[in-house]
DNA sequence: TTTGTAGTATTACTGTTGTAGTTGCGATGA
DNA sequence: TCATCGCAACTACAACAGTAATACTACAAA
């Protein structure tokens, strides 16, 4: 069994691997035209995809004289790893206690608490 | 309107925060032993208290020569604050996302599906 | 009165995230 | 040929979390 051990992203770390998930490779300019909003320095986003790339969440591959970035852990694994982390630390591991919070505290409406309620539905009927 | 500044807390940071919200006020030595575990030295937990503070998380009176911590932000201010926090990051906002993410990603027991079927009950019988 | 001790204050150091400047190099267009 | 541009490499640095040693101080015990 492999251990996970447990990926923390910050705010600009997230970011990049999002834009990675979404476009499968990209090189620095791509990554970095795609965070859009106010515009980061390129070498910032060099920075930040090297970093990555030493935690060996990120890999690349060199396209003529220019990188291609690609992610190296997926989506639902980094997902389920900050929740977990979350889940564990706020609710010490209690999912009934982090979904009890997750409706008490922000604004659910009707539609939703029908969706969620066919979810567990759903969950119900295939073990 | 009093604005919400996106309370992030580190990993001992919240456990401290969470031992204030047990005992109510603590001294440095109280909170350093409820800890527990690998004991931390006195001057970390000093240090994480007075840091905790200027950031206004925290507050201390004096007892005699000794300071009494409590906290200043409520269990479920700090939890909103972070599980939301991770909400926008992770899923743009999305509760239903969240939600099936978490029950997706962890082992959920009959029983705990039983639980959240009544809670959503409860939350669509009232407004 | 001296000294140990329990406290706080000060200082320091490592690691990480975020941010970017500077440098050097190779392709390219005038 | 030479200036420039795109790009990677290297360096820097502020902020913050975590960790703690060291220094100062006031009370208590002997």
């Amino acid at each position: 069994m492999v251990k996970k051990p447990g990926i923390r992203l910050g705010d600009l770390q997230l970011r990049i691997m999002r834009v990675l998930w979404d476009t499968d490779a990209a090189t620095v300019s791509e990554v970095q035209r795609r965070l859009g909003r106010p515009p980061l320095a390129y070498t910032t986003v060099a920075t930040m995809l090297r970093k990555l790339e030493e935690r060996g969440l990120v890999e690349h591959s060199e396209e003529g004289r220019k990188f291609l970035y690609r992610a190296r852990v997926s989506m639902p694994e980094v997902t389920r790893s900050m929740t977990g982390d979350l889940v564990d630390r706020l609710f010490d591991g209690s999912l009934t206690d982090a979904v009890s919070h997750l409706l008490d505290s922000r604004g659910v409406s009707a539609d939703e608490l029908d969706r969620l309620e066919r979810m567990i539905q759903q969950r119900k009927s295939k073990p």
